[in-house]
DNA sequence: ATAAAAATCAAGAATAAGTCTAATTTTTAC
DNA sequence: GTAAAAATTAGACTTATTCTTGATTTTTAT
């Protein structure tokens, strides 16, 4: 564990927001301002893979992670782009069940308009 | 509608397969030498705001096209990068019901080991 | 049918996200 | 403490996609 990767988890940790890797890179340079671009994507993608952070993908712009909690989807405001998590425990053994194969796993983002940009209308 | 957007849209309608942009161009290509990807890309994203054309994101790789036929969900192969259509007619009441909100719509690609994957091993 | 307006095209430059490389530094294992 | 392994840095590079600009085509109004 490098002093780099713990300052990237503990960002990770801190931020209730999901963040680029740009933003990762930015609130990284001001505590270590020597880190580089690819400190941030090498130990992103090596927490990725270890299942320590989890990668969301958005359309149309950069992919943000998350500190990896508990399993969760996601639901996507259309208006203003937030992000929010959501809890379906019964979704993977549903797709299992209505796909009668074994599932490995699933993304899903769920979009909709959130109470806030419902308002503004 | 262009000859360059019916060509397009031929393309998709013929393949079989999700088409990237890429491929797309090839393809255009052989018919239309003078075609252009900015062509491509300009006709792709015009008809998927339109909804005539589908975009599916693909995780490290470009994204894909098809011609949108009735609402469908995807299945990816993790093994052999295999993509195909399966069809969860109900999953989006479910999906609002769950969430007691109004869903607008959402992205899913469900992961397994296609039987040829399966086989193999 | 014609002229003006609008849309689309082609070509390639530009951009953005992410990856790769090679030299250097840090960490780990003994 | 030392040697081997792993990680870091800086910046060049790649890939997918978008933007820009002038030219061409298509549509609309008359």
């Amino acid at each position: 564990m490098t002093k780099q990767r713990e300052l990237i988890l503990q960002i990770l940790n801190q931020s209730d927001r999901h963040l680029t890797a740009d933003e990762v890179f930015f609130l990284a340079k001001l505590k270590m301002p020597s880190i580089a671009m690819a400190t941030i994507y090498n130990n992103l993608n090596a927490m990725t893979d270890a299942g320590v952070v989890n990668r969301v993908h958005i359309d149309g712009g950069a992919d943000c992670f998350e500190r990896t909690t508990d399993p969760h989807d996601h639901l996507l405001c259309d208006a203003c782009g937030k992000l929010s998590n959501i809890r379906l425990p019964a979704l993977q053994s549903t797709l299992s069940e209505s796909l009668g194969m074994t599932v490995e796993g699933y993304d899903l983002t769920v979009h909709y308009t959130c109470p806030d940009c419902r308002k503004r209308r």
